[in-house]
DNA sequence: AAAGAAAGCGCG
DNA sequence: AAAGCGCGCTTTCTTT
C-alpha cells in the first residue's frame, strides 16, 4: 500500500489554493478592521487579547488553557451570537487549516508517479490500530464541504475506479460482542438502525415516533459508551441538562445491564491485573491505574474501557486486510489496496471489474470473524474519493 | 538555528 | 478541577 500510492489531481488542489487564499486574505483583513488593532490571527493568545480584553466579550462559561482564555472552536460556539467577528474567525480558521495542512502540504509530498506514499506505523498505538504519516492520510477531510473539495483531489487514473468498503457501527457491534447484550445483539441482528432503536427504547415509543433529537441523544450516548463518557459530558452533546442526562444513562442501562455489567467487570480487571485485552488478546498495559492519583486513575479506567472495542476493530481489520489481499492475489483482478482509515479501506480497481472486486472484497471483511452479531460492510465507487456512489 | 511546548483541529 | 478514546500536522512562541 505504501509503495502503491495515491494519485493526486494537482489542479483540483492548485485551483483550490487560490480560491481559499483569496478568501484567507479578505477574511483576515476584515477582521483585523473589526478588531480595530493589527494582530496576527494565527495566534491564540493575541486572538483571546483581542476578544475578551479589547472587544470585553464575556468569559464566562470560557474553559481556560494554561496560559489565559481558551479561543477554541468550542470556546468560539458559545459566543456565536455576542459578536459579529465570531463566525468570521470560524470561517478563517477552518480555511486556513485546510490550506497549510492539505492544499498546501500535499503538492510537496508527490512523486515523480504523480502519487503520495504514506507511511504506516504499525508499532505506535495503544490500541493496534495502524497510524499514517508523511503524509497521514488518515485524517483527509470529509466532513465539511469545503473539506470534501480536498477529498476529490484523491483519484483513480484512466480506466480505473477507487473502490471504498467500510466496517458499518464496527465498534457499537463489537460492544455487543463483547458485553454479550441482548438488546444490542437483537438489535444488530434484526438489521435496525441501532441509534433510533435504542432512542425507542429508552424513551419507551416505537421506532417511527423517534423524533430527531432522540435519535440524536441516542447517538450521543451509544458513542458516549465506547469512551467512558459521563453525565456532564453527555449534557453537553445533547443539549440536556447534567440531571436529565444523569436519568437518560441510569434509564439505557436498565435496558443495557449486560454493558453496565461489562464495564464494570473491565475496570475491575484492570485494576486487578494492570492491563486489558482485546477479543484476540493484544493487551494495553495501564500501570497509571494504580497511581492512586485519582485523575490519572479516572483517565486509565477510560483508557481501559476503549482499549478493547477500538482494539479489537483494528484486530478485525488487519485480518480483513490479509484476507482481502490473499483474494486479490489469487483472483487475478487488475486491483490493489491503496489505503487504510481504521475502519475502512480504499482500492484501485480496473473499471471493468468493479462489481466482482466489491463482491470478494465484502465477503472477505463481512466473514473475517464469525461473531453473534454480523458485520456488515459498506462499499463504494467512484473517480475520486470526495465522491462516490453505494456499489449494488 | 534547532528543539520543544502549547494550542488548535483534521480524521475514525 | 476536570472528567470521551485513538492518532499526526501546522502555527506560534519560548527555550536551548
Amino acid at each position: 500500500m505504501e509503495n502503491a500510492g495515491i494519485k493526486i489531481d494537482t489542479e483540483t488542489l492548485a485551483r483550490l489554493s487560490k480560491n481559499f487564499e483569496k478568501k484567507i486574505e479578505e477574511l483576515d483583513k476584515k477582521i483585523q478592521s473589526i478588531a480595530g488593532v493589527a494582530f496576527n490571527v494565527n495566534s491564540p493568545s493575541q486572538l483571546a487579547d483581542v476578544l475578551f480584553t479589547a472587544l470585553k466579550l464575556p468569559t464566562k462559561g470560557i474553559k481556560k488553557t494554561k496560559t489565559g482564555f481558551s479561543t477554541a472552536a468550542p470556546e468560539l460556539d458559545k459566543l456565536w451570537d455576542a459578536h459579529e467577528i465570531i463566525p468570521m474567525l470560524s470561517e478563517y480558521r477552518e480555511l486556513a487549516k485546510l490550506q497549510s495542512t492539505y492544499v498546501e502540504a500535499l503538492p510537496k509530498l508527490i512523486t515523480k508517479d504523480g502519487r503520495v506514499h504514506t507511511t504506516y506505523n504499525q508499532t505506535v498505538t495503544a490500541t493496534g490500530r495502524l497510524s499514517s504519516s508523511e503524509p497521514n492520510l488518515q485524517n483527509i477531510p470529509v466532513k465539511t464541504e469545503l473539506g470534501r473539495e480536498i477529498r476529490k483531489a484523491f483519484v483513480a487514473p484512466r480506466g480505473k475506479v477507487l473502490l471504498s468498503a467500510d466496517y458499518s457501527q464496527i465498534e457499537l457491534r463489537l460492544v455487543a460482542v463483547l458485553s454479550r447484550d441482548a438488546a444490542f445483539i437483537n438489535a444488530f441482528k434484526d438489521g435496525s438502525d441501532i441509534h433510533t432503536r435504542t432512542a425507542a427504547e429508552v424513551w419507551g415509543v416505537t421506532e417511527k415516533n423517534v423524533t430527531k433529537q432522540q435519535r440524536a441523544a441516542a447517538k450521543a450516548i451509544n458513542f458516549g459508551i465506547i469512551y467512558g463518557m459521563g453525565p456532564r459530558s453527555l449534557a453537553r452533546a445533547t443539549g440536556f441538562s447534567v440531571d436529565e442526562a444523569q436519568q437518560f444513562i441510569d434509564r439505557y442501562f436498565e435496558i443495557h445491564h449486560s454493558v453496565r455489567d461489562y464495564l464494570d467487570a473491565t475496570k475491575l480487571k484492570a485494576h486487578a491485573q494492570g492491563f486489558v485485552e482485546t477479543y484476540f488478546g493484544r493487551r494495553r498495559y495501564l500501570p497509571e491505574i494504580e497511581s492512586g492519583v485519582q485523575a490519572l486513575v479516572s483517565a486509565a479506567e477510560r483508557m481501559a474501557i476503549n482499549m478493547p472495542v477500538q482494539g479489537t476493530a483494528a484486530d478485525i481489520m488487519k485480518m480483513a486486510m490479509l484476507r482481502v489481499d490473499g483474494w486479490l492475489s489469487k483472483s487475478g483482478f487488475d486491483a490493489r489496496m491503496l489505503l487504510q482509515v481504521h475502519d475502512e479501506i480504499v482500492l484501485e480497481v480496473d473499471e471493468n471489474f468493479v462489481g466482482q472486486v466489491a463482491l470478494g472484497v465484502r465477503e472477505m471483511m463481512e466473514s473475517v470473524a464469525g461473531f453473534e452479531v454480523p458485520l456488515v460492510v459498506d462499499v463504494e465507487e467512484g473517480k475520486n474519493w470526495g465522491e462516490m456512489e453505494r456499489v449494488e
